[in-house]
DNA sequence: AAGTGGTCTAGACCACTCA
DNA sequence: GAGTGGTCTAGACCACTTA
């Protein structure tokens, strides 16, 4: 039998993190405002630390706040850079409709952090699309505004670029794929495979993300019009910082 | 002064989590595989329930690890669908290379779960590509092996489709897409716009996503040849049970 | 029935931020 | 120095799963 009353209602810190989430998603709070702290909800809801942290925590790991040590929980924003796919056949062209989600990279210019090139084994993605051996790889990291977006490695099969700009630091004008072309082996084809996930915490501490953000991968393989691959570019991306759009016909 | 030895170690539930996640992501703990409970956390570590907690609560959170009530906590598996962008432009067409990531789509059949079909005012994103008025919406949930994978709404301007076909919950043969031809607006190109990010709770819900599991958003737009979007398609999936994949040339 | 994770209390000490 | 979030203890009761 039981005759519990049920009162199917979700768990305290569940409904006090409903409360503040509606908040946010109005409006009524904005980017930037600050979240009643622990000692604020444990006084107005009369609950434990521990049930007040535990419904900050809720839109922590959901990405809508972020905690500030010593100071709060502050209200965090989506201020997204447009990646284009294929600038080529981008829908400017053929007019009509406007983008969706607003996202100005315009006037913020990338910068290049960290520059590491070295030629080593190939990892596991790279084997599999060169075959095994060696590869040249270039990493480096992205930042606009001065904060991190964005990790890149590309790989390139080591018997194809030894002794060629593509392993010094200054590629030189049009970058590696002009000297990829000048070499005979101009990539024409392009595969993006795009997934998403949960940060590791490298990639977490690389990127400086805060809990609840994803990050976006990139594996991109760029092809010879014969179908050679001589590009792998593995991408980790910051996914509260990017929308990517890709154009493309019938 | 303060002589403190500083120790700077990370604290205790945070290197039982990192312990957890180096057997994970070894490979020595695997798919499915039962992690330590939090009773037996404890006892190793004698440490408090509430610690135990915390270092699960981390492997949880980056969707490493899933919590079955009354059971354990189990490594999570990732086991993707690869969607295609532009299917006309695969890369199996022009050759070599193989993809990064494995995906078996192929047996694994969709159901389409519900089909919701209303003829409403455009909403905010419906708006922003055909300029407001109303929209006839077509709602419907996509499962693979009977759990669901992906939300998906299509919305056409109510003048465009008023009376035909894409209003009725079966769209004959060739779907929406060859009825709009036969009205006049075949869409030929496509842009799709892809972001991801933490669900909301009622998207979690609806898709029974685990914590720690991102969802990828998608706002696929359609156009006549003439430039007119003739479709909105916003679909929320799963990120843990797909890879997108896109293909362009230079 | 025993074990598991889910929720919650009532404390404590710490490092950090900000006025 | 007061207030904030970060970590941790030592309990408790509950709903649920498994055998």
């Amino acid at each position: 039998m039981s005759e519990s009353p049920v009162s199917n209602e979700p768990p305290i810190y569940r409904r006090i993190a409903d409360g503040l989430r509606a908040a946010i998603l109005s409006g009524e709070l904005r980017d930037g405002d600050r979240l009643p702290g622990e000692n604020a909800l444990m006084a107005e809801h009369g609950i434990a630390r521990a049930t007040a942290r535990q419904a900050l925590a809720v839109l922590i790991n959901e990405g809508l706040a972020v905690p500030k040590r010593g100071s709060g929980v502050y209200v965090r924003r989506f201020k997204p850079i447009r990646r284009h796919g294929s600038r080529r056949l981008s829908r400017d062209q053929w007019g009509g409709g406007k983008a969706i989600w607003e996202a100005d990279a315009r006037g913020r210019p990338y910068t290049v952090d960290a520059v590491e090139i070295a030629r080593e084994r190939a990892g596991e993605n790279a084997s599999r699309v060169f075959g095994g051996g060696e590869v040249w790889v270039r990493r480096r990291r992205y930042s606009v505004d001065g904060r991190p977006v964005q990790f890149a490695t590309s790989a390139f099969p080591a018997d194809l670029v030894d002794g060629t700009p593509i392993v010094l630091p200054d590629t030189g004008p049009g970058g590696v794929y002009a000297r990829l072309g000048e070499l005979g082996h101009a990539p024409v084809h392009f595969t993006e495979e795009v997934q998403a996930r949960m940060p590791h915490p490298p990639e977490a501490k690389a990127l400086d993300l805060p809990a609840g953000t994803p990050v976006i991968i990139i594996l991109r393989t760029a092809f010879t019009a014969g179908g050679t691959p001589v590009e792998l570019n593995e991408m980790i991306l910051d996914a509260a910082s990017y929308v990517l759009q890709y154009d493309f016909d019938a």
